[in-house]
DNA sequence: TTCGCCACTTGACGCCGTGTCAATTGACAT
DNA sequence: ATGTCAATTGACACGGCGTCAAGTGGCGAA
């Protein structure tokens, strides 16, 4: 349905992948994109209607080729809730990383594109149906911490877990992927795991 | 040295700051503060050069209004580490709704503004020392979990009290401020404080 | 009173980035 | 040869920010 030809889009669609991965994402702008797929900046409107549907787009594209599904999928195969939760925030901890330039040029635009927040906040729901499952297989333990609603710990690991605050440990104070990791880890059993082990 | 007359200059903060507080962030363009203030646009100019700027002047007039520091001082009173701890989140959790507006202009300044971007550093300086003060409590009374540097700890527990988690689970989870302030309190101490009582 | 200063006004303009439009080119298919 | 379709070039409108220049009106000093 999608995928024979190194099409024009294509091409759209991993310049702009390259310019946000590696970039100061908010200086992104349509010409850029064009310039980096050999492209005249208008013919980018042939196939992408307006900015914001070009980035969605975009994501959509690195979801696939990334395959987020499958990653956060190895951690529905864990034994006990408590390990559910860790390699949960393993998959997606690991994740965010590769989706960074991504999601902070989504960012920028939710403040003022209607279309862009509806993208953000779809796929931060999907973030948010993991963190549910997690927490689902905890209570199904008998080891959820009975301090919190199941729905408040849902939102407190949703919240644990967002972008902003991977970038504000990884990038603002230099913490490194692998603590940034076992500090989550640790933060969410403790707050959300009745008998920490 | 700055208060004795209700100035043209004091009336634009203030209409930027009503704006702002009640406002959808994004939405307030210089035309905008001007019309409040029942001035021209260009007379906005006159007081301040960009519109970076009149943020930043706004955070300060702000601040100086609703007294932080004198708030956070509070914090400072308390007997254990662990006491200190909740009450500093307590006084910024509360001080958080208050400059919720203002934060998130500045926070979408920061992504293209140089200034923009150094005052809202600036203002989240101060909030990781009292961050710091709290850490440093605990260690001094021995509390202070040890699967953790000090250093780490303040990270921590800075990014737990961001703005974009308040703005998350409040907002968008639907919280109740008080809700908001326990449960920080709570997963702060259980993560921070070494035997949490 | 008159002059000059100063804060402010009005209105126009340039810059930049997004998005639109129209006219043209060139390849490929039939 | 002709039609189609992707892409090109170049121009333009719009919205925000910031600048500039030429007023206007009020108030204090001479």
């Amino acid at each position: 349905m999608s995928s024979e030809k190194p099409t024009t889009r294509t091409r759209i669609l991993e310049a702009a992948w390259r310019l946000l991965e590696s970039g100061q994402a908010e200086g992104v702008r349509m010409a850029d994109i064009a310039r980096e797929a050999g492209i005249s900046r208008q013919a980018v409107y042939l196939h992408f209607p307006t900015r914001a549907e070009l980035l969605v787009a975009t994501t959509r594209y690195l979801d696939e080729a990334k395959n987020v599904g499958q990653r956060l999928a190895a951690s529905r195969s864990a034994a006990t809730g408590a390990e559910r939760l860790s390699a949960f925030i393993e998959a997606w901890g690991n994740y965010i990383p590769e989706i960074y330039g991504m999601a902070k040029a989504l960012l920028a635009m939710k403040n003022t594109d209607e279309e862009a927040a509806a993208a953000w906040s779809d796929r931060m729901q999907a973030v948010r149906h993991g963190c549910e499952a997690a927490v689902n297989a905890l209570a199904r333990d008998g080891t959820l911490s009975p301090d919190r609603s199941a729905e408040e710990a849902i939102d407190l690991l949703w919240t644990l877990l967002s972008v902003r605050n991977w970038e504000q440990l990884v990038h603002d104070c230099g913490w490194s992927q692998g603590q940034y990791i076992e500090t989550m880890q640790e933060v969410a059993r403790r707050s959300l795991v009745c008998d920490p082990r």
